[in-house]
DNA sequence: ATAAATTTAATTTTACACAATTAAACATTA
DNA sequence: TAATGTTTAATTGTGTAAAATTAAATTTAT
């Protein structure tokens, strides 16, 4: 008796452990490889061009100028990492760094006519993605309704 | 006459081109804010211990040993990101780096046992993430699938 | 107005992430 | 077996990412 491989009777549940049981995976890889997808195109624009700077773009493309909180308020992203970033696109001359006047605390960040130069010939890249894709505008539309949900709950 | 303001027949569609109807941001944004739900836990079975570093450990909980390329495929991360990162975890002795004696070319990575005791601590993680995204299980499945498929059609 | 608390951007530190290159080891073929 | 080509991990260089700290400016309360 007793020779059975004892159950452990408080056995732990490992499959949830199982990377193809986790959400964040395959979040994380998705991210890392459609922002991958987006070089070839970003390189076209300009070869220094990476996708956080592309993503500074766009807003800069609807606001002109933004302080570096509202940019971080946006994207999610905080100052250490959009300091560095928007002083290599200063370089550039896409985007004018200046304190504001009325309170000295906020850099003011302005698109410049070389940044605003990239806005005509990026508008086919959002297409040429999609297509890389091979989604379905409903399925597409459910994965962003998704995506927000999930931003929505972690922020 | 010609006072009219010139609707440039050519019009540009910049919509496409605005940062709330882009999938690639929502997907970015999400996964960092993911990530980042994960610290508080992960801090926990170790104040060191990372996202990607969890991934790694996911794999070898599974598998017990495996080698780099083996890794990188699994992950889509390249050695570039592995190498540095498995040298920090043998540091803390959570896993082991040797050369395969049947291909001196392949680095082998074990688990060792201070790596093996986190597992059981790890249990609860995704039960305690889950919680935090307040989503179906049905909604869950739909999104991972979404995922998997973008991951699919990029790689 | 002045001290204290708050807000904000910058700085610092650590850790990915990946393209490009290098170098070593292995495999293939003549 | 010797030359060639391929595979693989490591290296190098650049660019995010984010927590923690610092410092300056502003606001608030006295």
């Amino acid at each position: 008796m007793a020779q059975a491989p004892e159950p452990t009777t408080s056995e732990e549940d490992f499959s949830l452990l199982k990377l193809e049981n986790q959400l964040c995976f395959p979040l994380y890889a998705a991210s890392r490889q459609l922002t991958k997808a987006y070089q070839p195109y970003l390189r076209e624009l300009d070869p220094d061009l990476t996708y956080p700077q592309y993503l500074v773009l766009l807003l800069l493309w609807e606001h002109q100028e933004m302080t570096v909180k509202e940019l971080g308020e946006n994207l999610l992203l905080d100052s250490g990492t959009l300091t560095p970033l928007l002083k290599r696109m200063e370089q550039k001359q896409w985007v004018s760094r200046r304190r504001d006047p009325r309170d000295e605390r906020s850099v003011i960040i302005g698109l410049l006519p070389a940044g605003e130069v990239l806005q005509k010939p990026a508008c086919s890249i959002p297409k040429g993605l999609l297509a890389h894709l091979e989604i379905s505008t409903k399925e597409l539309a459910t994965l962003r309704r998704l995506l927000d949900h999930v931003i929505k709950k972690l922020t």
